[in-house]
RNA sequence: GGAGAGGUGGCCGAGCGGUCGAAGGCGGGGGCUUGCUAAGCCUUUUCUCAGGUUAAAAGCCUGAGACGAGGGUUCAAAUCCCUCCCUCUCCGCCA
């Protein structure tokens, strides 16, 4: 969420620009002025009532104390109450209405971002890693995983439905493995572990940004009112909701393996084959807190984090600068990290690592203590570190072999205990 | 799920119908002091919204609101009543 000092010279314009560059129409905006203009009526004359009623009100205690007779105060104070009653009412519908659309005004792209009506206009930032060659032709994931019998996907669609898959033995094992290697290399760049519950409530979900906007997208739980963890980002960001942090204590870097769980509503049709879109995959996601100041070098410090683990599993990637058309409703910066699928002969994103600023840290009131006792919200950024499916699928196709059979890289083995999938 | 206790400013903790945005302490800021040992003394210190002042911001001024959340009683609520949420203790259930 924005501050409110958007709506107002300057910045107003500066907000209109931002809308535009990421292909918003004017109705949003101009819906959110109208109801702005109306919500500032209300205020000034509900405050100006109240200011009266309060005059009163300090009257009758003086002279009560005197004990001299307020009945026509009294009276006075009544008709003021009733005629305040109805325009608070009032007052309070449209300001309700005023935050509902306030809060879908996306995040303000940060002046580095390239200005781009979609992916096609992404600015790739550098490429790493040799494609792989064969003497044959590779084949996708799904036929390799599914004749290996690591992946069922035939089950997976029985047991939940389409876009769910069943890892088993060696698949399974090599799941883990993957997510218990992110786990440790994230520990070694000096990230904290976090288990975070996988249901979190509505405020937390509105933390993040992805209430009240993409409601259509998680999984909901009526009967407790509780969504699934479309990604750790999400209880991450509320870990400090409500507090205000030292200065000493910044920055603070977190990391958690959840489950994610995504209604890809919208993407029918989509990807189907495979597991390249999943209403489940997991993910170890990493995350930071960090005073204004700092956090585009800590969002370029993550980047790099990902890179280095991508680099030791000898997956060939690219970075890729989001232009505002294509990044996200909470960002302000965005890096996708795609990794190179030789059976897909495609990059696939496999991380996508932002600053949002102080969008999130807005909404879950996250502030910092300055050395001059001034608050200030924090700066919060965060960064798949990875999602297992994409880089599974591009495990499995870069390192297939003639037979059929999959190499594991070298980082995997030892928790596999073996060099070759077969 | 049942019974009880509680939720107050960065933290601790008073207040239990009007003069309370809220005593006191800790912590933070500023200053003074430096013969009673990283001490003492003084002073200051919440946030949001609207309006005014301003080229604008900061600041300042005026008003309104906020004592878990939401309702209610009352001319007036941190204080009384109701509902919900959360924390703690005990009991029950349970991996």
């Amino acid at each position: 969420m924005l501050d409110l000092s958007y709506l107002k010279g300057d910045k107003l314009e500066k907000l209109k620009v931002s809308l535009k560059n990421r292909g918003y129409g004017l109705e949003l905006i101009e819906k959110v002025l109208e109801l702005d203009n109306k919500r500032k009526e209300y205020i000034k004359k509900v405050d100006e009532l109240r200011a009266k009623k309060n005059e009163v009100s300090k009257k009758i205690s003086q002279l009560k104390v005197k004990n001299e007779d307020v009945s026509n105060l009294i009276e006075e104070a009544k008709q003021i109450d009733n005629e305040l009653q109805l325009l608070e009412d009032e007052r309070k519908i449209i300001e309700n209405e005023f935050y509902y659309y306030w809060s879908l005004i996306p995040n303000i792209p940060h002046e580095s971002v390239p200005v781009g009506k979609d992916s096609s206009e992404n600015k790739i930032i550098r490429s790493w890693g040799d494609i792989p060659k064969f003497d044959f032709e590779p084949k996708p994931h799904w036929e390799i995983a599914e004749k290996l019998n690591i992946i069922d996907f035939q089950k997976g669609g029985e047991i939940a439905g389409s876009r769910f898959v069943v890892y088993k033995g060696l698949g399974a094992e090599l799941e883990w493995a993957l997510i218990n290697y992110f786990r440790e290399f994230a520990k070694k760049r000096g990230y904290a572990e976090i288990i975070p519950p996988f249901l979190v409530n509505e405020r937390t979900m509105f933390n993040s940004g992805q209430l009240p906007k993409f409601k259509d997208e998680m999984y909901y739980i009526e009967k407790d009112n509780l969504y699934l963890v479309p990604t750790a980002e999400v209880p991450l960001t509320s870990l400090f909701v409500d507090r205000v942090l030292e200065e000493s204590e910044l920055p603070v870097y977190y990391f958690a393996y959840t489950p994610c769980f995504r209604r890809e509503a919208g993407a029918y049709g989509k990807d189907v084959r495979g597991i390249k879109r999943m209403h489940q995959f997991n993910k170890v996601e990493l995350y930071k807190f960090t005073l204004p100041e700092n956090s585009y070098i800590e969002h370029e410090k993550m980047v790099e984090d990902v890179e280095e683990l991508l680099k030791s599993l000898n997956i060939p990637y690219r970075v890729v600068l989001l232009c505002t058309g294509d990044m996200g409703f909470a960002s302000a910066k965005t890096y996708d990290i795609e990794v190179y699928c030789v059976g897909q002969k495609e990059y696939l994103e496999a991380s996508s690592i932002s600053n949002v600023e102080n969008f999130q840290s807005r909404r879950a009131n996250i502030k910092v203590r300055r050395k001059n006792g001034k608050k200030e919200f924090v700066h919060t950024l965060n960064g798949s570190g990875l999602a297992t499916p994409r880089v599974l699928i591009s495990i499995i196709e870069n390192n297939q072999t003639k037979e059929g059979y999959i190499v594991v890289p070298e980082p995997l083995r030892k928790y596999l205990g073996l060099d070759i999938i077969k």
